[in-house]
DNA sequence: GCCCTATGTTAAA
DNA sequence: TTAACCTAGGGCT
């Protein structure tokens, strides 16, 4: 799925090109006939993430949740306003960066015709949005997100899309004072350091870090150099807090780039001449999804285990136990 | 066509 | 700890 900063940019999206839109919501698959009804007709006043968490409020007073799972994806179109807006949610291939349509622009004649499992889809004047394969959609109330979003632990990229630049929330406010800053990095340490837990499962756990998916888990652990196996409790808060800073860092890159890039240049591969090749896709990762080919720090084999029903990768030399 | 896979979560056992 | 759920694409037969 897409991690943490998919969705950030999701929020980013909807609000550069909907925010303030009068929207026709409907249900083209009809699984979510009933929900597009509510929202049918209404302005989306503002979207926000938390972690993998998708809000879209509107002045009905009632709020878009959405998360997409493993497969779903948002996709958009539009006249010249939806320029940039690209297509965000589960690569169809595995490198798959979201795409950006670069291309001369073309008169908007309204949606096309739906293609494949339509969830909702949302039209403005404008352009429109379609959702494919999510593993939750409902309508609820503002006090139900603020409850959703309250469950989950800090989110390292609060204020990248965050409703004090979206909207006005009180109770998501008061919800970020509690976690802004430094306040959010000691929420942090104070979570993962609580249980004996290991530390690779920690941090696929949404209430210990919201938005780190197994990419980041992966690659975070081996950039500093932490074995996936070390419980909680025993790593330092000095350590937690120097994890924490490397989560805020490369989960912010994802979002300006649209796409997970994690190697430091000194670590990618070159051709034999010396030359550096593409970052993307075959130079972005240290561990994920590289199980046997050589470390790009040490050249011992990655390696790759199942941890909680999830692939793990990591590399044995580097991230001793 | 069929089987497998995927950046995920939840509920049941 | 396991199964179920959701969708589309790629590799295979």
């Amino acid at each position: 799925m897409p991690e943490g900063h998919s969705v950030h940019r999701l929020a980013r999206q909807f609000q550069d090109v909907f925010a303030g839109a009068r929207l026709a919501v409907s249900s083209p698959q009809g699984r979510f006939a009933s929900g597009a009804a509510r929202l049918d007709g209404a302005t989306l006043l503002a979207a926000r993430a938390h972690g993998k968490q998708l809000f879209l409020d509107f002045d009905n007073g009632l709020v878009l949740r959405v998360h997409l799972g493993l497969y779903g994806a948002w996709s958009f179109g539009g006249d010249e306003t939806f320029r940039g807006a690209s297509s965000i949610g589960a690569p169809r291939r595995v490198g798959e960066r979201e795409t950006y349509d670069d291309g001369a622009p073309v008169a908007y004649d309204g949606p096309p015709e739906p293609v494949g499992q339509v969830r909702v889809r949302l039209v403005s004047d404008h352009g429109w949005a379609d959702l494919r394969g999510p593993t939750a959609c409902e309508v609820i109330t503002p006090a139900e997100a603020s409850a959703v979003a309250g469950k989950l632990g800090p989110d390292p990229l609060q204020g990248e899309s965050s409703p004090l630049q979206n909207g006005v929330d009180a109770l998501q406010a008061g919800a970020d004072s509690l976690h802004a800053g430094a306040g959010r990095a000691a929420e942090f340490v104070r979570r993962l350091t609580a249980k004996r837990t290991a530390v690779g499962q920690l941090l696929m756990d949404q209430n210990v870090v919201a938005g780190v998916g197994n990419i980041y888990r992966a690659e975070t652990l081996f950039r500093r150099g932490l074995s996936p196996w070390l419980p909680g409790k025993q790593v330092s808060p000095e350590e937690a807090g120097l994890l924490w800073a490397d989560i805020v860092d490369v989960m912010g890159d994802g979002v300006r780039d649209g796409k997970i890039i994690t190697t430091r240049p000194e670590h990618r591969d070159t051709d034999p001449a010396g030359r550096l090749l593409p970052v993307w896709p075959d130079n972005a990762y240290y561990v994920y999804q590289r199980q046997g080919m050589a470390c790009r720090v040490c050249g011992n084999p990655v390696a790759l285990t199942d941890m909680a029903a999830r692939k793990l990768y990591w590399c044995p030399t580097c991230q001793p136990a």
